[in-house]
DNA sequence: ATATTTTTATTACATCTGTAAGATTTGGAG
DNA sequence: CTCCAAATCTTACAGATGTAATAAAAATAT
């Protein structure tokens, strides 16, 4: 797997929104995130620009405009942070991490219950052989 | 609850020394650091000054050392980390987070199997009325 | 008491991040 | 073709972090 690029929480804001609505101009970045931040334009402008410097995203001329996609995929780059979550917190293990919360009773019934369905359609119940 | 000071990455592997061994000493500290990092003892020093500045530390003069403690849980601090890590990542919802690790195949079958009977522990299974 | 060693405190500096302002370029109006 | 408004690019600056080196203080040996 390649090596995704160190993004900032600030930044991962910006992702966010061109995840969820790429190709997006600059504009539309900057109308969607000043409705859910208190940051300038000028500010998502400076996140914008670093992010493409780092490789996360990619643009394409349209006139005067840029128009924005992501280059890296949410996915693999939730799933990348997740795992150096667990390991720095949880020594990796997310059973650790699960049986933290049960103990310190931070999860619903409710949740208990969808986390036990989720789990239910994994490969065979543990009864098996 | 009381505010947690922001500790950061390495900052926080000396937390893991200090509230595994505490009331621990600076060349202790080090000796252990020294062992699983590429630090050097200065770079260790300066750690252990700045978790005291900003609260997360306490010390004892004993002689001419300082045998430090720590002055906010582990337990308090992964679980505010742990949340906040879920809040951006999952919007704050655990069962998105298990939902994923399921869907891309990051569980082995031995995972799934512990993370049931963790959740079985939960009160009453999800058939019960 | 004083020199030496050990320990702690102060200072350094580059990079990253949050947060912009100012300068420049350029497409579009006239 | 020229000028303006809009868009992009460059520069700024403080605080946090990683990574130490240097200075000062204090305890111990002599």
């Amino acid at each position: 797997m390649k090596k995704l690029p160190q993004i900032s929480e600030a930044e991962y804001e910006v992702m966010k929104i061109i995840w969820k609505y790429a190709p997006i101009n600059t504009n539309e970045i900057t109308e969607k995130l000043t409705q859910t931040t208190s940051w300038s334009p000028k500010t998502i402008q400076t996140m914008i620009k670093r992010l493409t410097m780092k490789g996360a995203l990619s643009y394409e001329k349209q006139g005067r405009i840029f128009v924005y996609s992501p280059l890296i995929e949410e996915n693999e780059y939730v799933g990348q942070e997740s795992s150096s979550f667990l390991k720095r917190y949880y020594n990796g293990d997310i059973t650790a991490m699960l049986s933290s919360y049960m103990e310190n009773d931070r999860l619903s019934d409710k949740e208990i219950d969808t986390l036990r369905s989720i789990l239910a359609k994994g490969k065979g119940g543990s009864s098996y052989d």
